[in-house]
DNA sequence: TCGGCTATTATGTATAGACAAATTAACCGA
DNA sequence: TCGGTTAATTTGTCTATACATAATAGCCGA
């Protein structure tokens, strides 16, 4: 009946949309525990008559919590609540420039090495590729008010990214141009705990054989792989930091 | 019209849905480069002409890609291709016990020490809470098949999770039964590389002075703390692993 | 009792139309 | 020319309805 704007009455302060409402209203009923994991939602029509609305609304706020993994839906079956998920979390790992420039500090970077060559076999297996074609081989040091912050080795598909061939990198380090030139459509980090070598010690200014944070990143255009790269960073001074909810990437 | 099932006659085999449809194909007209970030997508009202399909079919279309952060809506001014986003990953952080089981192996795991106690300065710290109040403290040993897997140090806010001092831990280790019995809000995790002192070196047979790998989290239950924990791995041994996609938790 | 047919239920998708809200653009008077 | 009012555009939300689809429940005959 007239938008159902009677609650309005009731409730002068309420801006957000009615979709939003129920979505939220559920959501908590899933939160608080007072309907467990497996216990059956509601169908549509039922919720309908209660929140006064239509059964496309009701949907929206279903279809809603059922993507974020609160509710499981089958068709005849009706809706459940989920059983809990595995905890994921979401980790921002930006670009380097970018992080370090978020921090305020400034930023320099130089290319340490840099080599056209045809792949080899190391390189077929860094980048999971058939071997065949030609790589560019970078290594980069990057630096937050002059102090080393990380050291980048990266593998670049020349049949991929044939552009980085004439790329000099004088303004943007290889990460921040391929960032900027190349859309991906998938990647995969690897995080891992190592001890400083020799050249890491040396590049990062920080003794030898001490604790160093190893993230390896591979990314793709569809099937194929367009760079590989291995982010070192010093393990006292560097940590990755992830704020992150239940249910993921979740509702407003 | 007819709900436009005369495209049927032409596509036999079309199994997606219209929505889906006109999503994926906006969604690889910006991936390709075709649309470049900043530019403009058509107004709703032209892509219904040109997908020969209703106003909310494309809305719903296009709502998805801005969920997704693929591209930008405001009223009146239209739709834009977002900017390239900061990368953010999807990192899978199990349950230890579901961690060790998914891989198939034996899972078993030891107190090593239980106390409760006045809390102290360092852990309202750790906490994060203002001091005061009771914690359980605790030391667990995880094992993969007989073989030291993580060590584990938790403080509990007993103020929030009374149920914890009757608890012996018997069945489920304390991060297992946390996950079923304590509803969490959001949590916080940080990423370090740290080298094996003279206790993790024993509890988990590895060299004094090795890498490893420390997790640190912090859950709430809204503005107060559950529990804070750190997992200490093995660095040559452990390693965290995601996939991810541009523009997070996307589609499809 | 078993196997298959049918009816029912609940969700999935789609349509057409309506009004609201937020901007931008255009206009017009002082 | 400036400033404010008005109109137009575009997205946001909502309704009511319709048909499709999947899966269950129940029935019925052999």
């Amino acid at each position: 009946m007239a938008k159902g704007k009677a609650d309005t009455v009731s409730e002068p302060a309420s801006p957000l949309p009615r979709y939003l409402e129920i979505q939220r209203d559920l959501q908590a009923r899933i939160a608080s525990g007072q309907w467990v994991p497996g216990s059956r939602v509601p169908p549509e029509h039922e919720l309908q008559a209660q929140y006064h609305c239509s059964r496309m609304t009701v949907n929206k706020a279903l279809s809603a919590l059922a993507k974020a993994g609160l509710i499981i839906r089958r068709r005849r079956s009706g809706s459940f609540v989920a059983m809990p998920r595995s905890q994921e979390t979401i980790l921002n790992i930006q670009d380097i420039k970018a992080e370090i420039l978020a921090k305020g500090k400034a930023y320099r970077f130089e290319i340490l090495t840099r080599q056209e060559r045809a792949m080899t076999t190391d390189d077929a297996l860094q980048l999971r590729v058939t071997p065949g074609g030609r790589v560019l081989a970078l290594s980069v040091r990057h630096f937050a008010n002059e102090h080393p912050f990380v050291v980048e080795d990266r593998l670049m598909n020349l049949a991929v990214v044939p552009a980085a061939r004439e790329e000099p990198f004088l303004v943007s380090p290889p990460g921040t141009w391929l960032l900027d030139v190349v859309p991906w459509t998938n990647a995969e980090h690897v995080i891992q705990a190592e001890l400083a070598d020799q050249r890491i010690a040396t590049l990062l200014g920080v003794p030898k054989k001490s604790a160093c944070l190893a993230i390896e990143r591979r990314t793709w255009q569809g099937d194929a792989t367009i760079t590989w790269v291995r982010l070192t960073y010093p393990g006292d001074r560097h940590q990755l930091t992830s704020h992150f909810r239940p249910g993921g990437p979740l509702i407003s």
